[in-house]
DNA sequence: ATTATTCTTGACAGTAATGTCAATCTTGAC
DNA sequence: GTCAAGATTGACATTACTGTCAAGAATAAT
């Protein structure tokens, strides 16, 4: 290939992801992210096409890395353990960065209704695989058995209520008032007796 | 009074809070609201100064109504039946309007750290007047009597988990689903033998 | 070393939105 | 009816952003 790209695009997608982030896909410019990238916006436009393009491909690490975390969060012992990973790791990336960043998909799906429709259905299909990879850690026998809602209920309902984290973070800025909630939320789902 | 205001202000704020729950704060302009008011761009700035302070009176009119729904749903004689009223009545907020009109507060709140510090922080007080309202109603002897958490803890469950189901509903589009979902929460909150 | 291809860059025209202001109009109070 | 406070309006200057393009730079393949 000739005329190759001056750029590292894994660089570039991550201070990308930083930019949409912290200002949201609709907020961001391409400007912004030429000055985030160090990319000419020229090049960006090139390169890319446009800023859904470049969001979706950014997205792309954002969906990956989410995914594996919560894999290995929910690879726990017994349901309480492994719901409480799952709250630490979620609530561990909302808090990270500073000002905090909050969460990525959780903003993005909020106003979704303004977005190119091709958004729209990556944060859907993406909330959807969330959804199944928390079903198939918690499809484990000796987790599901303590969960007081079959793990598909359990999953789909862990999802929604990390969004209202995710909404609920942003304006309060507070780690420890999520944490009550969160506490609730494991004390809720997981019965205490293994029978019942 | 010489001068007089020539356009009805409870109507003029009923249209801007049709435009901020489609586009959002962010990306409502005054042009927007200007030309779904029908009021001059002009006589906006006049009467109110910045987007975000026509956001904030707009925004009062959608507490009110918001916290005496939520009152009346709730004035119902057993816990399943209240938080089933509670719940049917986030929906419909949400459902309600074609496009579907998603939830202001959830909206704003999510992309409140690009926000003016005053709109962040009524937010933040409306959502805690919201759990109050909640718990108000909860703390009545045969509604408590039922919940898996006591009142304080469920009402900010509720709270934060119908700020997930607005999440969800601005991505899925599908009031099944989210009934669906619902019926976990109350399964989950509320206890079935009024012993234990 | 040359070449063909692709990337980069600065420039440009066009659109959208902002915030302000002077001129003009309205209307309640006298 | 006059008047003064306040509302309306169109215009203006500014700023921000978009999308495109031609000229130039870079480089893998020959």
């Amino acid at each position: 290939m000739v005329g190759t790209r001056q750029f590292d695009e894994a660089a570039v997608m991550q201070r990308a992801l930083d930019v949409f982030r912290h200002k949201g896909l609709a907020s961001t410019s391409m400007i912004d992210l030429a000055l985030a990238t160090g990319v000419h916006r020229g090049s960006l436009y090139n390169a890319y096409g446009s800023k859904d393009a470049i969001f979706l491909t950014a997205f792309e690490q954002y969906a990956r890395d989410y995914l594996c975390g919560v894999r290995a969060a929910l690879e726990q012992p017994d349901a309480h353990t492994a719901l409480s990973a799952f709250v630490d790791h979620v609530l561990a990336g909302l808090a990270c960065g500073s000002p905090a960043r909050g969460c990525l998909s959780t903003r993005t799906a909020a106003e979704s209704q303004e977005t190119a429709p091709a958004v729209r259905e990556r944060i859907r299909a993406w909330l959807q695989e969330l959804e199944d990879t928390i079903e198939a850690s918690l499809r484990q026998p000796f987790l599901a058995d303590r969960l007081v809602l079959p793990p598909r209920e359990t999953a789909r309902f862990l999802v929604t209520f990390t969004r209202g984290l995710a909404v609920m973070e942003r304006v309060h800025q507070d780690d420890t008032q999520l944490r009550e909630i969160s506490s609730s939320l494991i004390r809720v789902l997981v019965r205490q007796d293994p029978a019942a």
